[in-house]
DNA sequence: GTCTATACAGGGATAGAC
DNA sequence: GTCTATCCCTGTATAGAC
C-alpha cells in the first residue's frame, strides 16, 4: 500500500514536472534529467515508469486532454446564456493560465509534424475533440451548425488564442465571440438549404 | 566579382537549405553542420555570413517575409472578384506548398516563447502583417473590416491551415472563404452602429 | 571567404546495485 | 521501484591554415 502510493506519487510528479519542462523549454530543450530532478526523482525512476522520453510526452498529452475536457464542459454547464458558453470556450483558450498548454501543444504539433506515429495520435485527438464539439446541439441550440463546422471552431479557437498572446489587446472578447457565434450557429439560413 | 557571386551564392545556398532543414527537423533538430552540408559549404562558411544558429533563423524567416508578402499581392490583384481575393487567401496558407512555412512558422513561434528577443521581433513582424492588411480595404470595398478585424483574420487563417494539416478534408474551402467573409466584411451592419 | 580540426559541453539511454 | 555511474553520440562554436 506505501509502496503503490509511493509508486503513483513518483508518477504524478514526473508528468507534473514534464509537463512544466516540456512546454517552458520545448521537448527537445528538456532533458530527461532535469524533469526527474524537478520531480525530486532520477532518471531510473523515469525510466523506470515510461520507458522512453517519447512516451512521458504521450502520457503528459493524454493526462492533460482529459482534465481540459472536464474544466470545459463544467464552465458550460455554469453559464448562463449562449453569449456566455461562447464566451467561456474563448477564456479557456485566452486566459493567462492556459499559455502554458498552448506552448505545449505547441510543441507537441512540432514534433509530431516528424514523427508519423506522434502524428496520427495527435489526428486521433483533434477527431475526437471535433466529435466532442459535435454533441453541443444536443444539449444548446446555438450550438446547431457545430457539427459540420467543429475543426473551423478548434482552428479559429487555436488560431485566435496564438495572436491574443503575441498581443493581448489584438483580439478583444467581444471579436471572439462574434467569430465564433457566426461559426456556431447555422450559416445556411441566407444560403442554399431548402 | 566572381568573388562577390561565390559570397552571394553561399549565402543564398545556406539560407535555403536552413530553411528547409529547419522546416524538417525544426530549430534545435537541425545541425549547423547538416545545413552546410546540403548547402554544399561548410560550417566555416556559415559562420563567416550569419555569425550564430539563431542569426541564421532571423535571416530564414525575413527573407521568407518578404517573398510571401508579394506572392499573396500578386495573388490579390490577379482575382476577379471578392470571393476569390478571399479564396486566394485561403489558398495561400492551404496548399500543398506551404505545409513547409507552416511548420517553419511553428519552429519560430516554439523558439519566440523562450526568447525573447525573438519574440519582439515576432511580434513586431506581426504587427507589420496586421498594418498590411489594414491597408486592404484601401484596394478593394469588401475588406471594409480588414482593419479592425485583421488579427482575428491572421488567427484565422493560421488555425484554419493547421486543422487542414491533421485532416485535410475537415475545412473545406467554402467553409474558410465563408469565415473570412464574416470577418473582413463590415460585422456592424446588424449591430449597434447608429 | 571558406575549409579542416578540435575544444568543450550536453543529451538519451542502459547496467548493475540496493 | 529507484539510484548511481557510465557509454556513446551529437551539437555549437572557434582557431588556424589556405
Amino acid at each position: 500500500m506505501r509502496q503503490h502510493d509511493r509508486k503513483a506519487e513518483t508518477r504524478a510528479r514526473l508528468l507534473a514536472a514534464a509537463a512544466d519542462l516540456f512546454a517552458e523549454h520545448g521537448i527537445a530543450g528538456a532533458s530527461v534529467d532535469a524533469i526527474a530532478t524537478r520531480a525530486d526523482r532520477t532518471v531510473g525512476a523515469l525510466y523506470g515508469h515510461f520507458g522512453s522520453k517519447e512516451e512521458l510526452l504521450f502520457a503528459v498529452v493524454d493526462e492533460w486532454l482529459g482534465d481540459a475536457a472536464t474544466v470545459v464542459a463544467a464552465e458550460l454547464e455554469l453559464a448562463d446564456d449562449a453569449e456566455q458558453r461562447l464566451a467561456s470556450l474563448w477564456r479557456a483558450v485566452s486566459q493567462p493560465s492556459s499559455e502554458r498548454w498552448l506552448a505545449l501543444e505547441h510543441e507537441v504539433w512540432s514534433h509530431a509534424r516528424r514523427n508519423p506515429q506522434a502524428m496520427e495520435r495527435l489526428r486521433r485527438r483533434y477527431v475526437e475533440t471535433w466529435e466532442g464539439i459535435a454533441m453541443l446541439p444536443l444539449q444548446w441550440p446555438e450550438f446547431a451548425s457545430a457539427g459540420t463546422n467543429a475543426p473551423a471552431i478548434v482552428g479559429v479557437l487555436f488560431g485566435m488564442a496564438m495572436m491574443h498572446q503575441v498581443s493581448p489587446g489584438s483580439i478583444t472578447d467581444e471579436m471572439a465571440v462574434r467569430t465564433l457565434h457566426h461559426l456556431v450557429s447555422s450559416p445556411d439560413t441566407e444560403g442554399a438549404t431548402p
